[in-house]
DNA sequence: TTAGTTTATCGTAATATTGCAATAAACAAA
DNA sequence: TTTGTTTATTGCAATATTACGATAAACTAA
């Protein structure tokens, strides 16, 4: 993303900004869809699924792990990938607060 | 962000990723935040308060402007900037269902 | 009009993202 | 072991983002 000057801004909004990040691409979106609807969560599912390779979706996924929305797990030669329901409550938590945070200041600016 | 398929996925997929992909970057939470905690609301106000040039503060507000999540009002000489209050419940309600889908699901994959 | 103030845009350099073919790695089953 | 299956990684080309100086544009005030 260019030369970013994350050192001028706080571990909170650095940090944020990263989740946000990684819900910024149609294709994540997709996968945390898929994974919301289906009781499967086997890696090749999603790659079938995707209108993508497997090399890119693959991508996606290590995206959507670093930023620790999703969880790997093993099973037999297969790697079931599942939403880490605790991350998603922090990221729908924060957009919240800023959400009440408005209806109180009641948008009398402008 | 390169070569993007975007015809691949939905209208409403490529949405959101567009309004995570508007908050994707600390200076613009930086800017919300501000927005957010102040009363005022002048361009210049918001150029003095980041780390930042003002020819790139003005590029973060336009991607805030153009992704609906403030709007900017002439007032006088200056221009006032808002948060959007209607969009940003838009966002957050998206992720709200998510996370109830997810609760309901009861974590129990994997 | 002229000068000053405020914000947007242009041009450019540095870096990041996206996508995929090829290949590696890790494991399962003959 | 050998073969097949599944997923990750590497290397590259195409494109997008970030940042800022310079400058334009729009407006205010003198």
């Amino acid at each position: 993303m260019g030369i970013t000057k994350s050192d001028s801004f706080s571990t909170q909004q650095n940090e944020l900004a990263q989740l946000f990040k990684a819900m910024a691409h149609p294709a994540r979106i997709a996968i945390v869809e898929f994974l919301l609807q289906t009781e499967s969560c086997i890696c090749g599912d999603i790659v079938n699924e995707l209108p993508l390779s497997q090399a890119t979706v693959s991508q996606h996924l290590k995206e959507l792990k670093s930023a620790g929305l999703i969880k790997g797990n093993i099973e037999g030669n297969a790697i079931c990938y599942c939403i880490d329901q605790e991350k998603f409550s922090q990221l729908t938590n924060t957009l919240c607060t800023i959400n009440e945070q408005l209806i109180t200041k009641n948008n009398k600016c402008c």
